[in-house]
DNA sequence: AAAAATATTGAACACCGTTCAAAATGTCAA
DNA sequence: TTGACATTTTGAACGGTGTTCAATATTTTT
């Protein structure tokens, strides 16, 4: 009957009610003020409440993960306006990077903080970081067709070059670049990764 | 006279129980379960005796952190016995990673935690970390020498290198290599590292 | 021995995630 | 409509966290 279906539908509505109140403290307040006891506040119900809609406070980050993941995958289709793969490939990086930087708390959840890692147990549980992870392969098997990367293995490529811009970004991230002064920083970061792309821009 | 003198070294001394109390609690439960009571209760003092001798928690996991730093420098340095110095700039990598599977709670502290970020604000602030950059920079300067990373600045290649190393341990401590089977994680690792390595093994 | 300086305490503050008995609300058959 | 049952929501309680600060205890100096 219907009374199941609407009810099914009013927790989905909550469901959504505290994602979209976790959304707006963290943009807000920045992910690390995030609380179950603010999320409850903001949406008028009582902390124990929302033990009724998630298991806890990790099946609220891992959801905020998938969202991130959602934003940050539309950001990184747009680099398939460029032909040549191998460039192609470069600004797939410098999106990478500059998505960091510009979205930090959406990256934190994305790739930094702890919460998401327990959810996550093997590829299919991580749908939204492997279809990411898969356009970069793509990406990088136009390169090998291309004659890029000889004798490399396209896994071995492919996780070494998300690694690349993930450390790029997360130590800039956690404030380790301090050899940098502040005004270059920026600069600097998309200056080492060019640097390491260009060293790897040769055929045979 | 001496009764300032003895003050000075009971403060010392006083400072160094509570690091080695809290160096013990984050070895032995994990730096995410360290915390200012714990180590009180350790050294049978109060919470707010603690705050006598440090600033605030920040200013105790700096010292971690640059212990930390004193074990990782020790165990980078041993990849001085190789000669050639692009394979010793591959060991170099290989060790990093291997510290950071092996130890990664101090790994966290220094390159993860927010904590020493806010106390390091510019190079001088941070000898610890920059004593290790510094090495890696002088093994690619070597390389350069070599003939290798032709027409490619030091501090950029030395900057993404150790962003590579870095993106590979951090990316794995926080289980984002969903894709990988446990069972061969750590060897795609390296062999990531491997590949990436390899194909910037030419010289011109 | 008294006064001044220093060190230590521990309760208090403002938080946190999580649990759970109890109260409030909603559903449904009689 | 009423009473029984099911569900939802509450909010206090538990055991944590970092930090502050008036009060107490100890040590040093006079």
């Amino acid at each position: 009957m219907g009374i199941q279906d609407r009810k099914d539908r009013d927790k989905e509505e909550m469901k959504k009610l505290i994602l979209q109140a976790a959304k707006e403290i963290s943009l807000e307040e920045g992910f690390d003020k995030l609380s179950i006891r603010k999320i409850a506040d903001k949406i008028e119900y009582s902390p124990g409440s929302i033990y009724s809609y998630f298991k806890n406070m990790d099946e609220i980050i891992f959801e905020l993960h998938n969202d991130a993941f959602e934003k940050f995958y539309k950001k990184q289709i747009q680099v398939n306006d460029i032909k040549d793969p191998f460039e192609k490939l470069r600004e797939h990086g410098k999106v990478y990077i500059r998505f960091g930087i510009e979205n930090p708390d959406l990256y934190e959840i994305m790739f930094i903080v702890k919460a998401p890692g327990n959810e996550i147990e093997s590829a299919n549980e991580w749908e939204k970081g492997m279809k990411t992870f898969d356009f970069l392969k793509q990406n990088i098997q136009e390169c090998i067709d291309a004659g890029y990367f000889k004798g490399s293995d396209l896994n071995s490529i492919s996780i070494a070059m998300w690694s690349l811009v993930h450390g790029i970004v997360s130590l800039y991230l956690r404030k380790r670049f301090a050899m940098i002064p502040k005004d270059y920083l920026i600069p600097v970061m998309n200056g080492a990764f060019d640097s390491m792309i260009n060293n790897m821009k040769h055929k045979g």
